[in-house]
DNA sequence: CACGCTTATGATTCTCAGTATCAAATGTTA
DNA sequence: TAACATTTGATACTGAGAATCATAAGCGTG
């Protein structure tokens, strides 16, 4: 009754109608974001990318609730990683290991979201995320949504836990920034991983000394 | 040359025009800020606040280049507080204890930004501010000037300053959220102040101990 | 397969933030 | 007072986003 079975594994009731429902969100996100590593975020109109996307521009605003969510939703499923990476962590390891494997991980699977890939399409896409103002003040907001679900996922007193999520997601975003600088600043990737592994371990040394209930 | 000697000590060229402009600026401020208040940030548009202050509406944002602005003008002025702070710091001070002592101070003073102000104004003010997602959005760029600010302000090489400076800010934030967050739920500022002043300093210690560079 | 039921879409219209243009007004300087 | 520079306002425009309502499409039941 409950398990459909047909295709995938992931959520409840795949229909038609969810099916299209996703076809038509990635439609218009590939759409988007396509016209604005052409042009440019803001040369390009919302009815632009509703036409590109062949459907209408209230269609449109009813898949993203603004304009900057054409390219941050991307960002939306991070949002909570921090905290599931605290929830979800081995027996025996501190918050903080578990995020700095995390972080490390990252570093050498070169995910976008450490900076650290040189990737041209993933240079463009950071060159037009910190490029364009209104984005990057956007992306703030999932960053305060990310600090309060990591706060809950840890423990001590809410006041106690929250001043650790800002202080350790504050050092993520700088670390993250650094490396895109660098690639920005044409470095290759693989050649900042050993020194952005190196920060990366001193800054959560320090974040560590900083915060022995979370080490 | 320079000095007209007219009337205060602090910019340049103090003409009518220059005089005027203040004023209006503060016409402009003062008319948004009285309608903010009473009716909601979103419940009133710009040309309402431009016909409260006599203006057109093109002036008005010839004086504030966004409507969030009009709003959150107050806090371009502390914008680069803190790196002041750190760079006009008595010798042999440290920059933590500079403005470990700068934030305590703002606590007895019931210095607004420090979120521990109950007056009925001021609380108002915080109500707009926090519950409007336009205005905390573009509250997070100022901050970010803030963070380069301190970071050029603190020694020791880019980075190291800039985590440092994140670290902090990123602390002083969150005190002063859940001061405002106390006062929002109905204690007195002169009540909260002893807790408000131990978990400051219990932070700052916090941050001296995973910065002794900047302790 | 046909029937209602629910949900997604599109066409249209509207509000409002922010920009551009240009002429009139006002402060400044010689 | 005359020439100059700057500020302002009237007007019109672009673009984001919400609201309305009718149509279409998927979905469950006979």
């Amino acid at each position: 009754m409950r398990m459909t079975g047909e295709t995938n594994a992931a959520a409840g009731p795949v229909g038609l109608r969810q099916l299209k429902k996703q076809r038509t969100y990635e439609a218009i996100s590939d759409a988007a974001i396509a016209l604005f590593l052409e042009r440019g975020f803001e040369k390009v109109s919302v009815a632009e990318v509703a036409a590109a996307a062949e459907i209408s521009k209230p269609t449109l605003f009813r898949y993203f609730p603004a304009k900057e969510d054409l390219v941050l939703h991307r960002f939306a499923d991070h949002e909570d990683e921090a905290a599931r990476v605290v929830a979800d962590r081995p027996g025996g390891h501190s918050p903080l290991a578990a995020l700095r494997a995390r972080f490390l991980e990252g570093l050498t699977r070169h995910d976008p979201v450490t900076g650290l890939n040189d990737a041209p399409e993933v240079l463009a896409f950071h060159q037009l995320l910190y490029g364009t103002p209104s984005l990057v003040a956007r992306l703030y907001a999932y960053q305060d949504r990310s600090e309060r679900a990591l706060a809950d996922a840890l423990d001590g007193g809410p006041l106690e836990a929250r001043l650790a999520a800002a202080q350790i997601l504050a050092v993520q975003r700088v670390l993250a920034l650094e490396n895109w600088r660098r690639v920005d600043a044409g470095e290759r990737a693989r050649d900042i991983h050993p020194d952005a592994a190196r920060e990366a371990n001193r800054a959560f040394d320090q974040l560590g000394s900083g915060l022995p209930r979370y080490a």
